[in-house]
Parts: C-alpha cells; structure tokens; sequence
DNA sequence: CTCCCTCATCGACAAACTTCAATGTGTCGG
DNA sequence: CCGACACATTGAAGTTTGTCGATGAGGGAG
C-alpha cells in the first residue's frame, strides 16, 4: 500500500470521471462529476458574496416577496450599478426573477430555489 | 475598498442603514445582518469553486469517511499544491477537518455542517 | 544519522471579481 | 416632442482568486 505514483506530474486535462487510480490508502472516486460540481459551483459563487447574501435575503422577505433596485439599494449602502450588477448575477444563478413593471424593474425569489438547494447539499454529505 | 463593513474583530453595532429613503414601492429593510451575510457567504465562497464541490463530495463519499491528499490528487486532475491550496480552504470554512496521522493528513467532512448549512439556506426564503 | 516520502507554504502570474463614475436604454408625464 | 426618472451597460482601477513550480517541514525506513 501506498505506493509511489510514479512521476506526481499529471498534466492531462480531465475532462471524464476518473476513476480511482490506484488509491494509496482507500479507493475513492468523484462522487459528483464533474460538470454537476460545475453547475453547482455557479450557483454557490453568486452566494459567496455578503451583499449578495442580503439582496436575496431582503428580496424573499419584501412584503409583495419583490422589491424594486430603488428599494435594495439603500439597504447594502452600495451604488444602483453595483446593485444591479448583483442582482443580475443572482438571476442568471436562477435565484431571482426579474419583471418589469413600468420604469421599475421587479426582482422575486424563484420559487423552491433554495430549497432546491439545500436538498442537493444534503446529498453531498 | 467601498462597501466593506469593517473587520470582524469589531462588535460592529450597525448592521445596516435600515431604511429605504422614500421606498417607490415598499418599505424593505435588510433581512439578513452585515455580520450574518458575511459568515454565511463565506461559506458558501468556499463552495464556489468546482474542484472544492468535487473534493468535499470524494471525501465525504470515501468508504473510511476520509481521504488522504494523495488519494485527492489524481481525482481533481491538479498539483499538489492546488489540492492542498483547497483543501485549506474547505477547512477554514468549517467543512473539512484535518488529521494527521503518521506521513499522511487524513481530510473528513465534519459531522452535520451540510446540514446545518442546508437549513440555513432555507431560512433565507 | 541520512535519505525519501507526504504534505504545506512561498513566490509569481494570469484570470476573474468588486466597485464606481459615466453613459446608454426604455418608460412615463407634460 | 421633451425632460425626468429607473435601471442596465460600459470602461477602468484595485483587489482577490486559481494555478503551478520550487522550496520547506516532519515523519518513517534503512
């Protein structure tokens, strides 16, 4: 056991599933592939930034559950362009809804979204 | 740096500006605090890259519950360094713990922090 | 003690991210 | 038609992140 791996250099791109090489203590393999991790990842790095976090959370907890730029701005005291710029990053993570309603531009929580997500954390375990 | 609230060694009594000016359609205040948001999001940061997801899913999937660095490798299809680089990240957000045992560190998902990071996720809606 | 193995850290570099001011786009009121 | 409003987009500056090669820190084998 524990054999030596040759050369560590591995230069290949990896793009499939590997499969366990020859494991030096217990044979373990990707338990998620590589493009579900890639998916997954998208979603988790629009929510690894504070002021995304709180967008989101005062978006789901507007009284209508939708608020307007105008309306999120104040609350993350940053500018509308940077605002905007999140909140686009939370649509396009399928977080968000946008709807526009006049001049106003409406953002919503997707509906089931996060518990979505949750429940595909739970599986990682 | 703008937007960026402080360190976290300060009790930081304020959390927000609270209150919208003159909400064009409803009055919105932060659901989540400045303190709160940044915890979780740096969480959920280390989540945010798909080699992190692959490897905290391969060590949570291993028959043992953990895995070694060298047994990591080979999998993510990166150096070394790079898995090591992750693996740290993993274990400062809290997800991973470090054992080293002999030559060998031996990484495992700490017990039920999936989960507690799954509620979380769902208090936010 | 002296190698060798496993892993962490360092230094460096390109890519991506966050932020803002300035500008563009579309809508409503007069 | 024109100006004002709400928001999106662009361009730029500063910071952070992901990656590797090289090196350092400890432990085990001989």
């Amino acid at each position: 056991m524990h054999g030596n791996i040759g050369g560590m250099t591995t230069p290949l791109p990896l793009t499939s599933e590997p499969l366990a090489p020859e494991g030096c203590c217990t044979p373990v393999r990707a338990a998620v592939g590589a493009e579900e991790a890639q998916r997954l990842a998208r979603v988790f790095k629009a929510l690894g930034d504070p002021t995304r976090v709180r967008l989101l959370s005062t978006v789901a907890a507007a009284s209508d559950g939708e608020a307007c730029v105008c309306d999120l701005t104040a609350p993350v005291g940053l500018s509308q362009p940077t605002v905007s710029h999140h909140l686009k990053i939370l649509v396009d993570a399928g977080l968000l809804t946008r709807t526009q309603r006049g001049r106003w531009s409406y953002y919503a929580a997707v509906p089931g979204a996060l518990d979505r997500l949750a429940d595909t954390l739970r599986d990682l375990g």
